[in-house]
DNA sequence: TTCTAAAATTGAGTCAATTCTGTTTTTGTG
DNA sequence: CACAAAAACAGAATTGACTCAATTTTAGAA
């Protein structure tokens, strides 16, 4: 039987996300002491870092959680976008920010960036590598059905404009996690302000 | 006398730095145990944490003075850019990227973007905030000069335009810092792509 | 059921950044 | 030239992430 040891790892790490999460919020990354998250996980010290390499990398299991739902979420959009360029990208931007800070909080969001720039090679870091190629991808991908309805100009470099363009909202998402002050209402207006440049330059006229 | 305390207190500034960028070059940023440091530039460990508030900042330290050397150098092309949109973008961009790795290896560029992120209200992450704010302002002054000199139209977001192409630059170094084996040459390779489309876009016809 | 090898768990111990408190140096005043 | 207050220094003590050797649990063969 392949049960009760599989059952009981599941369960562990389930307990060890559960606890890291709930402390997380609470007490802040660097406030969550790996002991308390051990003892409410009730695990022992030990066996979290048999779980994950490090205190990062439990966080990085949560951003990923929280990035495959968005990316999940892009998905209906790419399929049907609004019949308008601007409204499109600014109805897919929207749905990444909305989402973002439904599980994690700003601290959060600046600690899982910090870590994946700090350590690209370790597991988490390459996993948030790729949830940025991957929503690359997506604003790629709306691009490139934008074309196919006839909204968007055929004779563009499609990849360089998602590229462009999702690496703009990231940049100003990490401006946004950076100040706690920073509200959403106003993040998605200067990215509208600033995709209004790209949106006179591809669509067709 | 204002004298023999103020040198003094110099004199020790210079040296922890001194210290810390050899041993952060030499044995990487982890690698460089405050101890060493301290011994190295003869001073106490508490004597380093009355100068600087944590590790970081004597990172960050160094990592100020690069950019402003990359601002200067900077001051140049926009006061001259060359005739033609493309050029001149590629012309500043290039000086950035080119003296970046100058005093700063990538490893230490990683730790230092980290370190701005998880303490953005850091004496060092302030600092940084600002050090990107005057770079996007930088390219925001030569879109502004090239629509003077009629290269660039005066119907467009000028602003909005230099946000752009710098968060791009950024997020592109970001990634290129992340990976030790990715090299200038396609970066800027990369970058010239990307610009293409916003230069159709701003440029004169 | 009993036994053995493999897998998983445990928590005391290690290591290095940061803090804290007592000591020394500098300054400026009488 | 003392001397007291302020500033700076020193390094031992603290703290918390992470390691590792010893122990316990599980799987499955006999």
């Amino acid at each position: 039987m392949s049960g009760l040891r599989a059952r009981q790892k599941a369960d562990r790490h389930r307990r060890i996300i559960e606890a890291a999460a709930a402390l997380f919020r609470e007490a802040g990354y660097e406030g969550a002491k790996i002991e308390a998250i051990a003892t409410q996980a009730e695990v022992s010290i030990g066996t979290i870092y048999n779980y994950y390499q490090n205190k990062g990398d439990i966080l990085g299991a949560i951003v990923s959680l929280e990035v495959n739902e968005v990316l999940n979420a892009g998905r209906g959009v790419v399929a049907n976008p609004p019949a308008n360029v601007g409204d499109a990208l600014d109805t897919l931007i929207g749905i990444y920010i909305e989402h973002s800070l439904h599980y994690l909080s700003k601290e959060m969001w600046r600690q899982a960036m910090a870590i994946s720039t700090q350590q690209p090679d370790s597991p988490f870091g390459q996993a948030y590598t790729g949830l940025d190629r991957d929503l690359t991808e997506q604003i790629s991908a709306l691009i490139a059905r934008l074309q196919e309805i006839g909204l968007v100009r055929t004779d563009i470099d499609g990849p360089a404009v998602g590229e462009l363009i999702f690496n703009n909202v990231n940049m100003m998402f990490i401006e946004f996690v950076k100040r706690d002050e920073a509200r959403i209402p106003e993040l998605r207006a200067a990215l509208r302000r600033q995709n209004r440049i790209l949106v006179t330059a591809i669509g067709v006229d």
